[in-house]
DNA sequence: TTGAAAGCGCTAACAT
DNA sequence: ATGTTAGCGCTTTCAA
């Protein structure tokens, strides 16, 4: 690949200024030991001459880096890009760039993003998106981020807590614990779920709210079928397929994010299955289309928006002795894919 | 910002190897002037030690930068979501970095965009989404990219054609074309288009085409309602909240983007508004919740993922001595949402 | 074919 | 408060 031409350096704003290199890197940095009428005359003449810092000779000298590396399982997932679209938003405001690689849901392939992005100095990395259930897994993701924040660079986690960094903390088990209430309370009873893969984290904890709602009527989750098939669209028409073969009697669908409950709604349109006369359908995130569904998705809202932001905000303060958590709140929103069990007189 | 801490250097496997630096430097990057056997061995010792070049460095002493930078309106955006998910998996394959920037839709933004990406020395920039109708706002955009291109940078863009650089070309105008055609198949004549803002490249180039289709019947655009509003999705529900009081005996709606639809849907179910029985709806792009959608979404079909792939390669490619196109292709997409014009005997 | 040395543009000691 | 200077790790002339 080619190299851009040279730029505006800072020797050239100094020299317009009148004043050393030194000084006009302290201005521009904003650091201390510059008059503020100095201080004000560099920056002006930056910005007269519209002189951006060359990013890669400052992190070499020893500078501060302006990259963040953000990994999702995929941009183009709705769930991911509002997340994506939060960091991007606050690191526009902070002049910063975000570097974004996709892990795709492969631990080796995050592991490697991971590397490439310490290998290419970012000062920040933030991972969005369910961890992994096997320790192993993690293990080494966590001794190399652990290493990472030891040379000083920053990690801030969405939706994960056992890689020792800061952490933005999704309600995944009291969300599945409102879902799954909201449908005994319309008294269902023959409830399947539609999940994702067992080894990932966001799905045993979206399962334990749903478990321990059931408890609390009384009922098992051992006791209903659990389809766990990818995190995604198409696994939600599959899961439903087989729930409909095996489990013809079924009258609620919980699935565990929303892009497989549109998978769900897919299939059961084309089974030409009243929704929700015959079946309620659930949904988790509440990404931006749930709303215009056919029909509108019951599900829980996640902020996503603002967990990329607040990410990217804990990761901009100074570490904290202890990670940082934060939860994020959920909020059951009801739509039109959920009514009451077919047979109930309420 | 922290910095990461320091890591291995290439003098560590110059000495381990014993070769000099330059030697070692030269191994590493393929060039010729080193011997089959030093080189070999310089690889060797590199590997052993898990060597990675510090690209600060490398950048900074003239070498190539290896990001790549993207400008898209919104990520959150699906059809931007998913040229950012082509870009970047083909930039996962090449093992470059993609560096993602809003220009939300404002030429100023946009322009200061490419000049923070300028600046970080993106070997490559990507622009996405639509160019502005005004002659003078791209022409300081295409000078500065001019500079860029001239410094040995590589351009693409998706969907303009005025920035003297490789493009990839939707096909707006024939698909609003197919689009229109379609509906007028129907027997629909009351039409209203609902736009984005009249200053953006596609939204001219869409309505062209729809032009284009109605002059083949003999209707003039000028003769029907065209409401400029934003190109999202609540620009759809107030566009379609006038045409609903100015126009009412309108049968059918073009939206010139999906996310537009989106909002014209969920108006007319909010007025209880039957599609298609009363009212048409058509879309633009095929964003992949719009056979999701209620009713499921009439639209043209363009191909996102692989439009943002298409092009990374043409920025991978040496400049050709004109700028290249790349035409997209459409495909129209009928789907529930577009009916026969009420009291249509068809 | 190889090595020595001069920067790339910036930050951060160290002087003044 | 300001200036001088030594690197940061690499690529790339220029010599040998």
């Amino acid at each position: 690949m080619p190299k851009p031409g040279p730029g505006l350096r800072l020797i050239d704003v100094a020299h317009r200024a009148g004043v050393s290199l030194a000084t006009a890197s302290r201005a521009l940095a904003g650091r201390q030991g510059v008059s503020q009428e100095v201080a004000d005359r560099v920056r002006q003449v930056a910005d007269e001459l519209g002189y951006v810092a060359n990013p890669f000779a400052r992190t070499l000298a020893g500078g501060a880096s302006t990259t963040v590396g953000l990994i999702v399982h995929q941009v183009d997932d709705p769930y991911f890009a509002e997340i994506a679209g939060g960091v991007i938003g606050l690191a526009d405001e902070r002049r910063l760039l975000v570097q974004i690689c996709h892990s795709g849901r492969d631990p080796d392939h995050e592991l490697r993003q991971i590397r490439h992005l310490i290998a290419q100095r970012a000062g920040i990395i933030i991972i969005a998106g369910s961890g992994y259930h096997d320790p192993r897994v993690e293990a080494e993701a966590a001794a190399v981020l652990a290493g990472y924040q030891r040379g000083g660079g920053r990690v801030a986690v969405i939706g994960r807590h056992t890689l020792g960094a800061d952490a933005v903390l999704p309600d995944n088990e009291a969300g599945g614990h409102a879902v799954t209430a909201h449908l005994l309370g319309l008294g269902h009873r023959r409830i399947a779920v539609v999940a994702g893969a067992s080894g990932l984290n966001t799905v045993v904890d979206r399962l334990a709210g749903v478990a321990s709602a059931l408890r609390e009527h009384g009922l098992s989750l051992d006791d209903l079928p659990v389809v766990h098939t990818g995190f995604v669209r198409e696994g939600g028409r599959t899961a439903t397929e087989r729930i409909l073969a095996e489990h013809p009697s079924t009258t609620a669908i919980i699935a565990l994010n929303d892009a497989m409950a549109m998978g769900v709604l897919a299939m059961l349109r084309e089974r030409g299955i009243g929704v929700p006369s015959r079946m309620s359908v659930t949904g988790f995130d509440d990404v931006s289309v749930a709303a215009d569904l056919a029909p509108s998705l019951t599900t829980v809202r996640l902020p996503m928006t603002a967990m990329g932001r607040t990410a990217l905000e804990l990761a901009l303060q100074p570490p904290a002795a202890r990670p940082r958590r934060r939860p994020t709140g959920h909020q059951l929103i009801v739509r039109d894919s959920t009514g009451p069990a077919p047979g109930q007189s309420r």
